[in-house]
RNA sequence: GGUUGUGUAGCUCAAUUGGAUAGAGCAUCUGACUACGAAUCAGAAGGUUUAAGGUUCGACUCCUUACACGACCA
């Protein structure tokens, strides 16, 4: 490992150098292991005590057995009575009946029968049942016999690599890269949060042309400049070069245009191009001289990211280099060529056939023997494999590299590797501007440094109009703003379902009511707000709520909701997407605030009542924060 | 040209994976602070789900065709 990105690249997960590829691989003959059976959320285990009253109701009412799966039971909506609906239209073949007679007849059964349903209603095809108090009081203290940071277990990989941010070294991060690096970091926590072990990884693109551009312009115009001298981040200045590259290079093939030269010629005839292509050959042939100055401008670059990564909350638990990986595809592309699965054309150069997958012939190797992107990756998954023998290995890279993708995937089964199947691309749309796309030559690009400083600075002002923050320290408040911003920004570029392309628009990232990231940090900081006052005025933590019979709707609404968490965790893993949590944190704060309007707390005289919706209101802080960790966003005291 | 993704209120996004009258936020309008925190709550208005067919008890969701925008591959 050529470099260290800090603090932040201490790899705890370092591979023993005796975990080889094929000891692994005896171990573990199939990829997917036995799982413990999954853990059902106690709103899932209601349901499914629910579908078998209702298959007794049937064989009871009509004689007639139905399986499970055809029992479609879903949540009621709003502006019904009842809990739980369920779609008697599935039914009317198997039981031979119209759907409102159905629904009549097993309601009536289970009303009868069934303690757990209070009361029920049919319209057309639907019956909606409605769940008796007791029932909601119990699946609260099942919920609450677990802590809301509890993991859920799953039947989803239980070994996962998720390699996101991968940037490249030669300018700074921007608006695309975060929300990847949001992404990634939050799809780890979620897999967590189902007990995966999760290995965050970054694949740091320090090799290449862009990088030798960026050095050629600073041997140019450097002129010793450090990022101390410059007063610039390490990753800025080195992006400055770049820019000064690229207009250099422009100024150039300008001129060759104006002497009669093809623009296409130009390109790569001038001068300061050919500079960087001899950089980059001498760079792959060890010359000392081009090496340090590689090694000293990346190791600014470093420090750069290492301080946009903490700013910005993200960790990773290794570092991987292109420079150390880039020649490790070789090998790959030999055995391919062994097993006849590769083939080499005339000039030496080397292909895979892909047309049977529904792909293209791809190169592989060029006939000059130099690797492509896709020879690196081929050698990186073997590598990764090596080091961590994953039974998921995630992606986290924009859409716009889905074809790359799949071919990767499809040549690695050529290959006949295991892990092949268990390579998956997460892929996420790009983000757009009002105005338009994001294009760095057009310098409309929205730099990731920049914009945390304006998301910041628009929470402190709307902090400190709101005026609420007495007794806290400057450092508290400063901590606060930061707190503030990054939820603002992290929400907005969560929320959106990954994999389509979004819009950002700034005015509204720094926005904070509404569904937004400090919406549901200002509930949070509520319920802490409740429990203050509740050791204020000295409430025993412990009183409980046992004689508590009857409930308001806004307290059932809200068990309901608090219940669903770990289903919401199930449902964000499987789908990989942060976008699930977001909407449930959003979802369980709105309730929240209507509860909190709707029913008193500390002038409930009824002191069962009062207990229990401080328990109630103490668990939503705990799942708003643990929610909100999963989206890599911390939630405050007060705010 | 080939492959592929997207298209939902003025704007930004949802819709339990085929279920009820398609829901939220922003913006607009109206009400609620000498209530436990108004960064909140309650309400109004806003839709031919790009278009046309098809599949069935039922379609934003599945199929076909067209259109628009994007991405990738020559």
């Amino acid at each position: 490992m050529p470099h260290h990105l800090g603090q932040a690249a201490s790899c705890k997960l370092a591979s023993p150098a005796a975990s080889s590829y094929a000891l692994r691989a005896k171990l573990r003959p199939a990829l997917r292991l036995p799982r413990t059976s999954p853990y059902l959320c106690p709103v899932q285990q209601l349901e499914n005590s629910l579908k078998t009253a209702l298959q007794a109701a049937a064989q009871a009412v009509f004689g007639v057995e139905i399986p499970a799966a055809s029992l479609t039971l879903q949540p009621t909506r709003k502006e019904f009575a009842g809990s739980f609906t369920l779609v008697t239209f599935a039914l009317t073949k198997v039981l031979g009946k119209g759907p409102e007679q159905i629904g009549q007849a097993l309601g009536e059964w289970l009303q009868a029968n069934e303690p757990r349903v209070s009361g029920f209603n049919v319209l057309k095809g639907f019956l909606n049942l409605e769940i008796a108090d007791a029932e909601w009081l119990a699946v609260f203290e099942q919920l609450r016999a677990q802590p809301a940071t509890a993991p859920v277990a799953t039947d989803g990989p239980q070994n996962v690599v998720v390699e996101y941010s991968s940037p490249n070294t030669n300018k700074p991060l921007h608006l695309g890269h975060l929300r990847n690096n949001f992404l990634g970091y939050s799809v780890a926590e979620i897999l967590k949060a189902t007990g995966a072990t999760v290995t965050k990884a970054n694949l740091v693109n320090d090799r290449g042309i862009h990088i030798c551009k960026s050095m050629i312009a600073y041997q140019h115009f450097g002129q010793g400049e450090t990022p101390q001298s410059a007063g610039l981040k390490g990753d800025h200045l080195a992006g400055k070069y770049y820019v000064l590259f690229e207009k250099h290079y422009r100024e150039e093939i300008r001129q060759l245009e104006a002497e009669g030269v093809t623009n296409e010629v130009a390109k790569k005839s001038a001068p300061l191009m050919a500079e960087a292509q001899q950089m980059l050959q001498a760079w792959e042939a060890g010359d000392p001289e081009v090496k340090a100055l590689w090694s000293l401008m990346n190791g600014w670059v470093y420090e750069g990211f290492d301080a946009t990564y903490k700013n910005i909350g993200v960790d990773f638990d290794k570092f991987y280099y292109e420079s150390g990986t880039y020649l490790l595809g070789k090998e790959r592309v030999e055995e391919g060529l062994e097993k006849g699965v590769f083939f080499k054309k005339e000039n030496g150069s080397v292909w895979v056939d892909l047309q049977a997958e529904g792909l293209d012939e791809k190169l592989l190797l060029r006939a000059d023997g130099t690797s492509v992107y896709i020879t690196q990756d081929l050698g990186t998954a073997e590598l990764k494999y090596q080091d961590f023998g994953y039974d998921s290995s995630i992606y986290v890279i924009a859409d716009e590299q889905n074809y790359h993708m799949q071919v990767l995937q499809a040549t690695l089964k050529k290959l006949g590797k295991p892990y092949a199947d268990a390579i998956h691309h997460l892929s996420y749309g790009m983000v757009d501007l009002p105005s338009g796309k994001m294009k760095s030559r057009e310098g409309t690009v929205v730099d990731a440094d920049e914009l945390v400083r304006d998301v910041v600075a628009a929470a402190k002002a709307a902090t400190l109009e709101k005026g609420k923050t007495e007794g806290l320290s400057d450092a508290e408040l400063e901590e606060l703003y930061h707190m503030l911003g990054l939820g603002a920004l992290k929400y907005y570029l969560l929320k959106v379902d990954p994999k389509k392309r979004m819009l950002f628009n700034p005015e509204e990232s720094v926005n904070l009511e509404g569904d937004t990231g400090p919406f549901i940090q200002y509930s949070h900081s509520r319920t802490a707000a409740v429990r203050r006052k509740a050791v204020e005025l000295g409430v025993d933590e412990t009183a409980d709520w046992a004689s508590v019979t009857e409930l308001h709707s806004a307290d059932s609404e809200l068990i309901q909701e608090l219940a669903r968490y770990p289903a919401v965790v199930a449902e964000a893993a499987k789908n990989l997407s942060p976008a699930v949590v977001a909407q449930y944190a959003y979802d369980l704060a709105r309730n929240y605030n209507r509860f909190y309007a709707k029913v008193p707390i500390f002038a409930e005289t009824d002191l069962a009542k009062r207990n229990l919706r401080l328990a109630l209101s103490a668990r939503t802080g705990e799942q708003l924060k643990a929610a909100f960790g999963l989206l890599g966003i911390q939630v405050p005291e007060r705010m």
